[in-house]
DNA sequence: TCAATAATACAACGATAGTTGAAATATACA
DNA sequence: TGTATATTTCAACTATCGTTGTATTATTGA
């Protein structure tokens, strides 16, 4: 990923708006929304919604597509995943055994991930 | 993660200075770097950097450590992985079978990386 | 103690983002 | 064709962010 393309795409999650429109698309996967469902769901302003989808698509973090009267969107995950491999990247370059539990991260199974949080200690202590 | 932890940690991440700082402490992990050492290996004016650090630290992302005159900071990778674990919650939880290929993400293998962009294909197809 | 260095703090300016209200486009259905 | 619905577009206002220049704090070493 390049470095702007990360950039614009950090600035669109973080409104909450849009971080809330995006992890709800996360979780719908391939199935994605209607935009009034998403309205209804989150209960935002149809107006301001429309805003903040046309920004999310913008930067490439949804897709649309025209279903009659209505646009479904979709949460793009392998952009998401470009964007956790550029900001992971040679995390551990100066020692590979600090990095044995990240590879978990980012996985879609609940069990792996409250692990991380305590098994990954700091050397330093600065935490 | 809560909500408004992400939602700073994003907006401590969209600009151009703070995400530089934040990759380059990543990859230098548990060693991180002194303050001096970050303007001039990114040729940003100190008071500026310093600026960013600022943010940086309050949202959690850096920590810092008191050397003489010196100031060290580090990348809270622990925080790093909780944001994703945030973002990427419940991906797939219509279709498990989906999120096989997410599970390599967040590594710091650069070989599984690069593969993901490929591997990872939505069904719908949008994009 | 005094001078030099590392880093931060403050003030001010210009630029950009988010929300709201009102209007416009486009599709569906009778 | 005409009306209702889904969604977007536009204008305007407020609020916030990033940079720069200047001043300040804190630590080191003579």
């Amino acid at each position: 990923m390049e470095r702007n393309t990360a950039l614009t795409v950090f600035d669109s999650l973080s409104s909450g708006v849009r971080l809330d429109v995006f992890r709800l698309l996360v979780k719908t996967g391939a199935d994605g929304m209607v935009a009034g469902e998403i309205a209804q769901a989150l209960e935002i302003p149809a107006n301001n919604l429309s805003f903040h989808l046309k920004a999310l698509t913008q930067v490439g973090m949804l897709g649309v597509t025209q279903e009659g009267r209505f646009l479904r969107y979709r949460a793009n995950i392998p952009q998401m995943l470009d964007l956790i491999g550029y900001l992971t990247e040679e995390c551990c370059a100066n020692d590979p055994g600090q990095c044995a539990t990240m590879r978990a991260a980012s996985t879609c199974d609940p069990a792996v991930l409250p692990a991380l949080a305590t098994t990954h200690t700091q050397t330093s202590g600065a935490f």
